[in-house]
DNA sequence: AGGCTATGTCAACGGCTGTAGACATAATTA
DNA sequence: TAATTATGTCTACAGCCGTTGACATAGCCT
């Protein structure tokens, strides 16, 4: 309790944060402990030391800081449109950290060393707790298929820099995504239009 | 034209599909010279040598087989349909080649070394290409969004597994991402529902 | 003060990567 | 047959990576 000079436990949670902002730049093999250790300013064993391996630090940043879905009191009415702003959040949202967390693992989804990570995660973190937002039997395809309009949008706009998706005017694009993402939620599940 | 024992332009071209495949299931950093090389049975020098450096092989793979969105002869009203059956295409499928560019376009989104041919590669090949087939001035932008949509669904199917969306009945999904896409594509840029 | 523990640094290892140059062999040509 | 060119192999080099063990220093406790 008492603070010594250099706080253990303080440095690990600013390497936690400084794996995380890594994290969300650059996929899992492209983010190096000594790049970590170099923002932390440390040296990289030490990350190496309180993590035990680079893979078990890229699973505590996955699973630092847990979504709030279900805290922020969404209902399956608000839900089209809150997925929509998330998309297009501006800086210092709110909500910023649910978006990180989806960021950081289609950064990594197609590393090898991490995609048993990031799949989980995203199937307990992202989809199983929105889809217990909805009623129905189907509520996880449903969801599934929203979130893949999220994680397009998002793929779009942040790693592939697609620029009429960057340049657009947000009001459209944010009202356009919500009515998709509406239809995908809670739209007939089969259109049977013959 | 006498073919010698070994022809060089077969076992560059050999080297060309090897690298297609690898690039298809891997991201760049985790495609190693080494293994194209095994593939092709031939020694990592070799390839080396015919294709300068890595990432020009990368490039030569991206730019291999041009995109035919206009040589099907599609248009804008069978463009929806076509595209939700790109990504849910059975094996051995006839547009394989195009779901395939766009996958290995994604696979290596977050590369840095790769990130800049994949986005120029993406917009020229893809965006550009499609919204050509679409009236109106912000075609692109639709064609933006639409590609939103068979881009996260692939990423969810190929790259995540997310179940949901690999064990469901494929008709009905591919009926509702026509669905989708055609809202994207054709629907009304802005709603404006007040 | 003296011992002890927490905190962090330093040096190095083995492995893998892309790349380059020297070398070998087979096929063509003069 | 002799020379030359095409095709491919072998060796090796820096560089980066994650990981490990030995060492240093500062703070706490008795």
């Amino acid at each position: 309790m008492s603070p010594r000079a250099k706080c253990a436990a303080s440095t690990r949670d600013t390497m936690l944060a400084c794996a995380r902002r890594r994290f969300l730049e650059e996929s899992y093999e492209n983010v190096g402990l000594r790049d970590i250790a170099r923002d932390v300013g440390v040296d990289v064993a030490l990350v190496g030391r309180y993590f035990g391996s680079k893979e078990n630090l890229f699973h505590e940043v996955l699973r630092g800081t847990r979504c709030d879905w279900l805290d922020a009191g969404i209902g399956a009415e608000e839900l089209p449109a809150f997925l929509a702003a998330m998309v297009l959040r501006k800086e210092e949202a709110e909500d910023r950290e649910d978006l990180d967390r989806l960021l950081i693992i289609l950064r990594s989804a197609s590393s090898p060393k991490a995609s048993e990570l990031v799949r989980t995660a995203f199937r307990e973190d992202v989809i199983e707790p929105v889809a217990r937002l909805l009623p129905g039997p189907d509520a996880e395809l449903r969801v599934a298929i929203a979130f893949s309009i999220v994680t397009g949008t998002s793929v779009m706009r942040t790693f592939m820099g697609v620029e009429p998706l960057l340049g657009c005017e947000e009001r459209a694009l944010e009202d356009k995504l919500a009515r998709l993402l509406k239809d995908a939620l809670i739209g007939d599940p089969v259109p049977t239009s013959g």
